[in-house]
DNA sequence: GGTTTTTATTGACTTGGATCAATTCTCCTT
DNA sequence: AAGGAGAATTGATCCAAGTCAATAAAAACC
């Protein structure tokens, strides 16, 4: 099976309702919250993409992961009431706000509410020990494979193009994303183009060759 | 700062109480539960210790942490009801069964027990992407030393010597957990037992200048 | 207590991916 | 439209850690 190498974020299956506080459009690289600001709600990414950052060693910033239309932020910040990543657009975007302070207005009870909290943070769980796996088992082509594969599946779910996209994050993102020098991500991905699997030019992207790239990605 | 390596499963702040089903003893190498099977409580450990393993690739596991006496295993269950790893015995131990259907009678409202959850489930994702941080970032040697480091500490917030201690688990295990060779392990170990760092014979381990071994982990 | 089995050590060799460096693209700005 | 800054590609080189292989040492077992 391939890897999971994304899928952070995604809604758990009781997304609650009725909380939306507002919709608010995000220009490319708006921040709509940092690292460590108190937790007041998470967000649902209408249109658009971001990407979740945090601080490494010495200044140097990591990438946690992607957020696409249809998938949520910030929920890890329930945990301990505090967000902890910064969460940047890749391009204009737009959002949903689901506040804290309203989730009771909701018309669920609390019970169920945190109920599906727990249920995310599951997920959240399950997503990192498979990222875990994946740096520990993974060669460099099969995580830049895996993840390809990932965001394609990922705008399937949604409706969206899941053959011919475009990649709104650069090479350096992906790198970091991975654990992996942004040289290696682009010399993969030329590869790749070579082969006939994908058809790449800049960040427009076609999976040519779904089959044999998930043979890359190790499936 | 020393790289957490470990701390998985250790116990949130507010762990329930009153839920205590029973005590009982585990002998070396038995499992307390089984990836995938249906969740039912969760365990503390009250002494020996333990290891989580799940299924890599081609019938290889992985080891994905360890717990100690005075930590938690099994929370990451609740989410969707079934283990997402196995549990077994590295030595001859006992645990304490938190039973999940008896949690409400633990005096505590439900919904507190839920929020308790919440941030145990918390602790476990930041622990996880401090993980993935350090898979991604740091070297082998690093590894090793703040896995060292790692397990002293713990042993010492519970009242144990964290100076001199016996590691229970076996180089492969700590290979597997550390995403390394168990050759690699083995040499790195040697070599910060001739560099005076530690003390090691076999699994007995004394922590000679743990300053030093700060360094090497990166501190 | 000796024999088997598992676990650990050590050496020799190989390699995937990082790093350094030099262009070349692209897209943004004015 | 030209200029400039960041992003991407490509090449050359190096090294940390994996793999293979051969003991050696503990622990488990009868």
């Amino acid at each position: 099976p391939v890897c999971r190498v994304l899928e952070f974020g995604e809604p758990g299956s009781g997304v609650p309702e009725g909380v939306l506080l507002r919709r608010r459009p995000v220009s490319r690289g708006e921040i709509i919250f940092r690292e460590g600001d108190p937790f007041h709600a998470f967000f649902a990414v209408k249109s658009g993409s971001f990407k979740a950052l945090a601080p490494a060693r010495e200044g140097a910033v990591r990438v946690l992961g992607f957020q696409f239309a249809g998938e949520l932020v910030g929920i890890e910040g329930i945990a301990d009431n505090r967000y902890p990543y910064t969460a940047r657009a890749l391009e204009n975007s737009a959002v949903c706000e689901l506040s804290v302070e309203r989730l009771p207005e909701s018309g669920k009870p609390l019970e169920a509410l945190q109920r599906s909290v727990i249920e995310m943070l599951g997920e959240v769980v399950t997503f990192n020990q498979e990222m875990i796996a994946c740096l520990i088992h993974q060669s460099a082509d099969q995580r830049v494979a895996g993840f390809l594969l990932g965001v394609s599946r990922r705008l399937k779910r949604r409706g969206m193009n899941g053959e011919t996209f475009t990649l709104s994050m650069s090479r350096s993102d992906i790198a970091s994303y991975l654990g992996l020098a942004s040289e290696t991500v682009s010399r993969i991905l030329t590869r790749l183009d070579r082969s006939g699997c994908i058809r790449l030019r800049h960040r427009r992207l076609q999976i040519a060759r779904g089959r044999e790239l998930e043979r890359v990605a190790g499936g």
